[in-house]
DNA sequence: TTAAAATCGGATTACAATAGTCGGATTTAA
DNA sequence: TTAAATCCGACTATTGTAATCCGATTTTAA
């Protein structure tokens, strides 16, 4: 199925609500409460989202995360690519050359293929936090 | 993840072998053969195809498939939807009214992530198999 | 100094969807 | 009448997602 993960989903959730609030720091368990997020899965993708800079954490009581950017230059294409170390449709797409699957390189849909996926990712990369915060 | 399942690669691998080879009938075998597609998986993908009317077949010895529309009206989308059932990212979307999850009516991404939702299947939808086969 | 509340992180489990297989029925051309 | 094909339902295997558990560490504040 073309869809988008829980995982993804929490995470656009998240950074939304971090977004919105930056005026201050925002805890895991306030945006599992907040957003009807399972605390444990939602602690996990947090602690994804800060290794790769999303967002910075604060230890220990009274701490949690705020933004590492600004809003308007983290897109959703950041955070698939945080969330799951790829965007990319078909196996076909996943390494440097592109060619890993068996079809390779003699697959008959690999060109037209790699033009729909990258017409894709322009607009998951046209789409940032920024935007999903405020509309 | 975000990706293609295998029955939609297989899809639009078989639709597009169809399509080169209009001049005859080709069966399940030959495409099976040809593309390196599990024969049984296959098989199955084209029935589903030819439910929807993508394809046309012709039982009995020599029998197989043919297209049953023109290939530029045949989009990309139009395979997604024949062989799931729905083209939809989030959960949000795929009822009729677009709200089906816990989180609806009150959800805060609901908004920008339809949008994006209907720029990406702007983006199947502007993909035929007419193209696929000739690129 | 101690307790509470938070992040961190590995391991494990539960579940669902995908992918693939099997067996048999039906159709049709030669 | 046989062979080669579509058709169809049920089943199994595998994988990936989602969720949970347990404990360690950090930091603030009483």
């Amino acid at each position: 199925m073309i869809k988008l993960s829980k995982k993804i989903e929490y995470g656009i959730l998240a950074l939304q609500y971090i977004a919105v609030h930056s005026d201050k720091i925002v805890s895991a368990k306030e945006i599992s409460e907040q957003m009807g997020i399972p605390y444990e899965f939602l602690s996990k993708t947090l602690q994804q989202l800060m290794k790769k800079g999303l967002i910075v954490s604060q230890h220990g009581i009274k701490g949690g995360y705020v933004l590492g950017k600004n809003a308007a230059d983290v897109t959703v294409k950041d955070i698939i690519i945080a969330l799951e170390g790829k965007a990319s449709f078909l196996d076909c797409f996943v390494s440097s050359d592109g060619l890993i699957c068996e079809r390779s390189p003699n697959c008959t849909i690999k060109d037209p293929m790699e033009k729909l996926q990258s017409k894709v990712m322009q607009v998951f990369n046209n789409t940032t936090i920024a935007e999903i915060a405020t509309t």
